[in-house]
DNA sequence: AATTATTATATCCAAAAAGGTATAAAATAT
DNA sequence: ATATTTTATACCTTTTTGGATATAATAATT
């Protein structure tokens, strides 16, 4: 598959370890799949919005607009 | 379809009026359908993520994991 | 080191997203 | 009020996600 990890998947795979549980303790209780909580924690980059927010839900957290990184702004055209 | 506009189809909505956008011509901009822009400010909430991130990109945003709204919280089951 | 637990990768497939396009509705302008 | 621009809803097709499951690889524990 290879997918790069990302801010959003290191950010999820801390928040689980943090509330120690395993993939599939995760997935359980976010009514997701094992496969998603993978793919996601992976970086996949084409996960669906509301599937995530289930999981970010658990963390009282949810998926919102934030300012770019500025190295990574497309400066105009 | 019958979605219920959310904070995030609310500030891109937002974010397009402030530059002066049509719905077509952010389609053209962010490279996705205008289909898929009418969703989003519909705020349908099955969305890809990757998508909507090529629409915020032009804002110099991107989606991320925010705080809950207090009241949307749930107390620990 | 060997066993066990956890995580990563792969395949199959039903369900659904996204694009294109057409038309209706609403908003804006003249 | 009418015309024009913009936005919303609906249908159809193609592509892809996500769940389930099996297996391989890695990490952790004893």
């Amino acid at each position: 598959m290879r997918e790069n990890l990302t801010d959003l998947s290191k950010h999820i795979k801390l928040k689980r370890k943090q509330n120690k549980l395993t993939q599939p303790e995760l997935a359980l209780k976010a009514g997701v799949g094992l496969r998603f909580v993978r793919d996601l924690e992976q970086g996949k980059s084409t996960l669906r919005m509301d599937k995530v927010n289930d999981v970010l839900r658990l963390f009282g957290e949810t998926l919102g607009p934030v300012p770019m990184d500025r190295d990574k702004l497309i400066t105009n055209e």
